[in-house]
Order: structure tokens, then sequence, then C-alpha cells
DNA sequence: TTTTGATTTAATCAAACGATTAAAAAATAT
DNA sequence: ATATTTTTTAATCGTTTGATTAAATCAAAA
């Protein structure tokens, strides 16, 4: 049987180049063909591997989610890090994976959308149960009364918003600034250090 | 000549129906016969009164984008207000206009990012070419030390984030906080004096 | 009533697209 | 060298979809 490893290799080359064109155009305006195109094989290849589009998307879309949770829970999860700590690593980590995966977000918000009961089946982010540390450490500052008297979730959605906006606005964002992609990620890594900060002072401003 | 008012309607029903489903499901997943069915009437009329859907589609694009934008600018360029009145009313109309129109900020990134050149063109955003009164306010703020010595771009971005990502991760939000629409919503409204506040926090502490 | 325009019905066209197939060719292993 | 597997080529099928057409129906104006 000839070349595990080329084929393992040709497998990928094909779900990367799949991975590619469906997040710069999303599922229905992507055409195998274009799959094809990007990958550099043929469209008939692509069916000899994968048995639709729909299962190259499904595919895709999988490895994708996760990669995008990925790192965060064990970040979330540590039940022995400071508050502090855990935003700064959480903001840190999040904004140098965004660098690197700039069409991320947007993947994934089309994807919620466009078919939210599937997403939420298919990713496995329910059956991750391991208890949310951060979660506690916040509404334990709420409870305490170390923070303003706001519904806790505002927190989470402001850092959440701080982190990914920037990304999914970004050709606005690049074209009003007059921004290269250089100058842009540069932007993004001043964030690294800003973003705590913010949360920060709203923890105690706010 | 008969019923110049239903004439209109009609017209503008069927807009506001491809308007919907466009801005549900994205150009190329939105099927002309969707339209035809959403909007009660049948293929053939919407190629009657629209040549085609791209035609129909640029139509509402362009009236979405108008939407997005309106009301902002008076705001922002407003020569009287002070900067803080000026981040309370953008809020206050942003949040509420977004709770009418949750889809929008979906569509007009979706857009944006599958043709930017075209967007860009299309839509009059540059052809307003009233001075931004606020981008003074805030690069007056930072000359004279009133603020963290940060890039003022990271303060519009942080606005925007903290007010158009919500409704960008609504799906994935109501979700995880097995939220109905109105609870959704009651947040959103919280945000309203919310918002400003983190924003002066930031402008002084961060 | 007649006329005119709006809307429906039904059928059809052509192009795009996902999918499949068989056979040839190329690459790799044995 | 032979066998086996991978990849290409090329053709084709069936369906979807945007678009168009002609004729029928309906509503309202004149």
């Amino acid at each position: 049987m000839a070349t595990e490893e080329t084929q393992q290799s040709t497998e990928e080359k094909i779900k990367e180049a799949a991975r590619k064109v469906f997040t710069r155009k999303g599922f229905a305006a992507t055409r195998t063909r274009d799959i094809a195109e990007e990958s550099g094989y043929n469209l008939a290849l692509i069916n000899y591997y994968f048995r639709s589009k729909e299962k190259l998307f499904e595919i895709v879309m999988f490895e994708n989610i996760q990669h995008f949770v990925k790192g965060v829970l064990d970040i979330v999860t540590n039940e022995t890090t400071e508050l502090e700590s855990k935003i700064e690593h959480l903001v840190q980590h999040y904004i140098e994976m965004l660098i690197a995966n700039p069409g991320l977000p947007m993947f994934v918000l089309n994807t919620v959308q466009s078919d939210p009961e599937q997403f939420f089946k298919n990713t496995g982010i329910n059956s991750e149960n391991r208890p949310l540390h951060m979660v506690k450490q916040i509404r334990q500052m709420a409870e305490d009364g170390k923070m303003p008297p706001i519904n806790p979730v505002h927190i989470y959605v402001n850092m959440m918003s701080l982190i990914l906006f920037p990304f999914l606005g970004a050709p606005m964002i690049k074209h009003k600034g007059s921004m290269s992609d250089e100058q842009f990620n540069a932007l993004m890594r001043e964030r690294i250090i800003l973003i705590p900060r913010w949360i920060k002072a709203m923890l105690q401003n706010g």
C-alpha cells in the first residue's frame, strides 16, 4: 500500500485548501472546483477522499472550532491562577492565535448563525464539563462587592468584544486607517497589554 | 394607471423580503425563489421589478449601509457637543437601532469581506466629507495628556467593539446564558448606560 | 364596458454545480 | 519488472438555480 505519509499529506493539503476557501467565502459561495484549484489537485480527487462538499465542510468546521476553543479552556478552568493572571493569559493566547488565523472568528460566527442547533451539536462545546473556574472568580468578586453591581456576563462579553471584534472589522479598520497588514497586527499586539488594563479599569471604576 | 401606491408597496415588500433573506443567509445561499416565497409574491414578479438577483442585492445592500451609518454622522460631526455627550448619544442611538435590526452588523461585515473594493465604492462612506469632530476631540485629549499615551484608534475600536460585538455573537451569548430574545435585549439596553462609563474608565485609568 | 396595468401561472432555457464513472497515466512499493 | 496505489483526464448525469417568455387572470381606471 503506497505512501501512507503521502496519502495523509494530500488529504491534509485538500483540507487545508478547503479551510482557506470556506473561511474566505463561506459554504454556499464555495465551489468544490475552487477547493480543487486552491489545493492544486483536481475535482475528482476531492470526492475520492471526502465523499461530498458537506462532509468536507463538516470536517473543516469541526477542526476550526476545536482550534478556536483549544487552549482557552486550559486557561479558564485553571484552579490555581489568579483572575488577573487568567485574563492576561487569555488575551495573549487569543490575540496571538487570531493574528495567525484572522478569518477564524468570522467563520465561526457565520457557521453558528447559519445553523445554530447543528453547530452546538457538532462542536463539543457543551460536552466539556470542566468547571469554569474563571466564572466562579468573577461571580465571587461580584458577591464580595469588589466590582460594580452589574451582571457579570457583561465582563465576559466585553472581553470577547475587545479581543474578537477588531478581527471581524479588520477590513474596515484597515481601510479607514490606511493600514498594512503589518501595521494592523502591530496594533493588535498593543492590545495584548491594553485589554487587561481596560478590563481592570472597568472592574474598579465601571 | 392602476395603483401607484400598490406598485410602490409591492416593490417595497419585495425589497423588504429580500433584505430579510439576504441578511439571514447571505447572498450566495439566498435563492430568488426564497425571496419570492418570503415576499408572498412569485418568482416572475421579482424579475419584473428588479432585473436580477445582483441588482436587488445591490439595492438592499446600499440601503442597509445607509441605515447603518445614518444618524451616526450627525452625532460624530456635531461641533457643539462635548465628547462625553457624543459618546452617550452614539451608544444610545446604535444600540436602539441594533435591537431593531440585529442582523445588520453581520450583513455589513460579510458584505465588506466578500468584496471590499465594491463595498467602499458603492457606499458613500468616503464621500461624506464632513469633518469628524469627535476624532478631533479625542486627538485633542491625547495631545493634552488627558488620556493614557495610546493610539487613539483603540478608543474608536473599543467603542465599536463593545457596541457591535454582542449582536454579532448574539446566538452564542443567548445559547450560553439560555436567554430569550427579550432577556438579551434587556441586557443590551443595560449597556446603553454602561458602555459610556466603561469608555470613561478606560480614558482615565487605562 | 372597455382598457390598461399588475400579478399569476406554467413552462422552458441555459448555465452552474455537485457528483460519479471508466480508463489512462503516473508514482510507489514489493 | 510487476503489482498496487494514487492521481489525472475527460466525459457525463441529474439537479439546482437564475432568468425569460407567453398566455391567462385579476383589479382598477377611464
